[in-house]
DNA sequence: TTCGTTGTTTATAATTATTCTAAAGAAGAT
DNA sequence: ATCTTCTTTAGAATAATTATAAACAACGAA
């Protein structure tokens, strides 16, 4: 996903009009090679570096709610005065860096299939996830 | 772990002096058959309502704080606005009901073991949590 | 293209979990 | 008892997030 053509149309297919801010966001968020972790206030610095236009931090929070809602990011948890998120919607697991509060993917098959063995009456699963946080 | 004289003895051992306030939260916390998974919150009420005696919020955080740092309490990683504790401190795993905001425990053997493939260079695992949202 | 509608952005205020501060109090040592 | 050190506490400060409501922009129909 690259172009700003394809943005417009990503967000057209979500019932998202195409702003100007919505389209910058999605280049910070979608023009690149690799996955993308990050925290509102990550992101919010970045939308001025790289595309020298201010967008207000409301409108990145609603933003990345709205993309959330549409799995375009995905959450991870971990404990830590800000929520980070994911460009990486596919199911996989994280490094967390504790020291440089950093966030590291981890693919499946570093981890290997996890089967829940015990199921909860009238609950399904929504998401495993593997968190291993690390220390020097 | 039942008895006052017991956690008088805890808190002489990690050197924190056992004071009215910290007995309590002891009891709160510890005097239990199940594991017990809590946010400061829930705390701070079942204190009052458990003992009849109030503790100062502030003095709710301090001790758990420092019950964490001796290892007495287990931080969980989730993404809440309220972070979550849990008296478990083994290694374990954890199911959030996300709809009721509750945590539930996973025996290791529910999950299996987990090998970590990956290395980074100059880091050590420090944990390896799995956490497993359940919807309706 | 214009107009009315609906969705979006924004500055700013509100909320809320958590941490900080500093003074009063309690525990421990001598 | 006295001194020191640790602890508790109310209240203030901090900081991430959410809410508000007015200005603005996109859309679709005329
Ligand atoms: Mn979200
Ligand atoms: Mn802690
Ligand atoms: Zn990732
Ligand atoms: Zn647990």
């Amino acid at each position: 996903m690259t172009s700003k053509q394809e943005f417009i149309e990503k967000l057209r297919n979500s019932r998202l009009r195409p702003t100007k801010q919505r389209i910058n966001i999605c280049e910070v968020l979608f023009n690149r090679y690799k996955t993308f972790h990050f925290t509102i206030n990550d992101l919010f610095n970045l939308i001025k570096d790289k595309t020298g236009e201010k967008v207000s931090l409301a409108t990145v929070y609603n933003t990345v709610h709205a993309f959330h809602k549409k799995g375009y990011l995905k959450e991870i948890p971990i404990n830590s005065n800000q929520t980070y998120f994911d460009t990486n919607v596919t199911d996989h697991h994280h490094f967390f860096d504790v020291k440089e509060e950093k966030l590291i993917d981890l693919k499946n098959e570093d981890v290997g299939p996890i089967e829940i063995q015990k199921s909860i009456p009238g609950k399904k699963i929504k998401s495993v996830e593997v968190l291993v946080k690390l220390e020097d």
